[in-house]
DNA sequence: ATGGTCGTCCTACGA
């Protein structure tokens, strides 16, 4: 058996105590981080490290994006695949002794006007993830774990309004669209909400509220997927909410899932 | 309808 987690750091410089206190408290595995925002070799390791966590699989460049993979388990670093071809670190993937392939990704946020012809970002999220669909539906993902902030909430019960958020870039039916067929081209299973099928999920609560948590305003952006032929191996899916009042927190929480495998 | 907060790095830009 093995755990696994998915956390958006939005710096893990600014944010190295935070990460090292989840690792003691939760101990996962694998820890799977986006928006680093830091070149690779000035990721503060040491401390994640002396925790062991002594294998490291990461992409970064200067300032934005960032994907990282911490690991007490030895990995091998598997590649990265840049994505809508737009030069950003957003992707890399690691391998398990066990042969399982853990994907890592980070898509585009996407900007604030869901129309692709006045906003280049909205296009480039939608490329980013139809090219998702179309290298799953050319290599069909066995024995893998897909996680990351996919920056799109699909389901209705995903956000705090499905109505009011029909037009919010992150849940609009065209991004939903989007995700949906890249997750049906690898025939990926949505582990969390196979572990967690009913009710109000979210990993995502924007900084711009006064009270987070009175408001309760999130999103389910932050995902883990498996392979069909590994899903009935996933179990124990958690959402970390606490984290979000941690002091000075990232505006994500982790999510976490365990496998026996 | 609007503005609200972060992080990075120099002044906006991306989220």
């Amino acid at each position: 058996m093995f755990t696994i987690a998915t956390w958006n750091i939005n710096s893990v410089r600014l944010r190295e105590g935070l990460v090292a206190r989840f690792l003691r408290e939760e101990a996962p595995d694998v820890l799977c981080l986006q928006e680093c925002k830091s070149p690779v070799d000035k990721i503060p390791l040491d401390q994640f490290r002396a925790l062991g966590y002594t294998h490291v699989v990461a992409r970064g460049q200067k300032g934005y994006n960032g994907v990282a993979i911490l690991s007490r388990l030895p990995i091998t670093d598997a590649g990265d695949r840049d994505y809508a071809s737009l030069g950003h670190a957003r992707h890399v993937a690691a391998r398990l002794e066990n042969g399982v392939t853990i994907h890592n990704m980070y898509v585009p946020a996407g900007g604030d006007t869901p129309d692709r012809t006045v906003n280049e970002k909205f296009g480039q999220k939608l490329d980013f993830v139809a090219e998702m669909r179309d290298v799953f539906h050319a290599d069909r993902p066995e024995r893998s774990i897909l996680v990351g902030d996919l920056n799109i909430a699909p389901g209705e019960d995903d956000v705090w309004s499905h109505k009011q958020m029909l037009k919010i870039v992150s849940h609009t039916p065209v991004e939903v669209d989007h995700l949906l067929s890249a997750q049906d081209a690898g025939k990926w299973v949505d582990v969390t909400r196979q572990d967690i099928p009913a009710g109000l999920l979210y990993s995502w609560w924007s900084y711009r509220a006064k009270d987070w948590h009175a408001a309760d305003k999130g999103r389910r952006l932050d995902h883990i997927w498996a392979s069909q032929d590994i899903a009935n191996a996933a179990h124990a899916s958690r959402i970390l909410r606490p984290c979000r009042g941690w002091d000075q927190p990232s505006d994500h929480v982790p999510v976490l899932a365990s496998f026996d495998l």
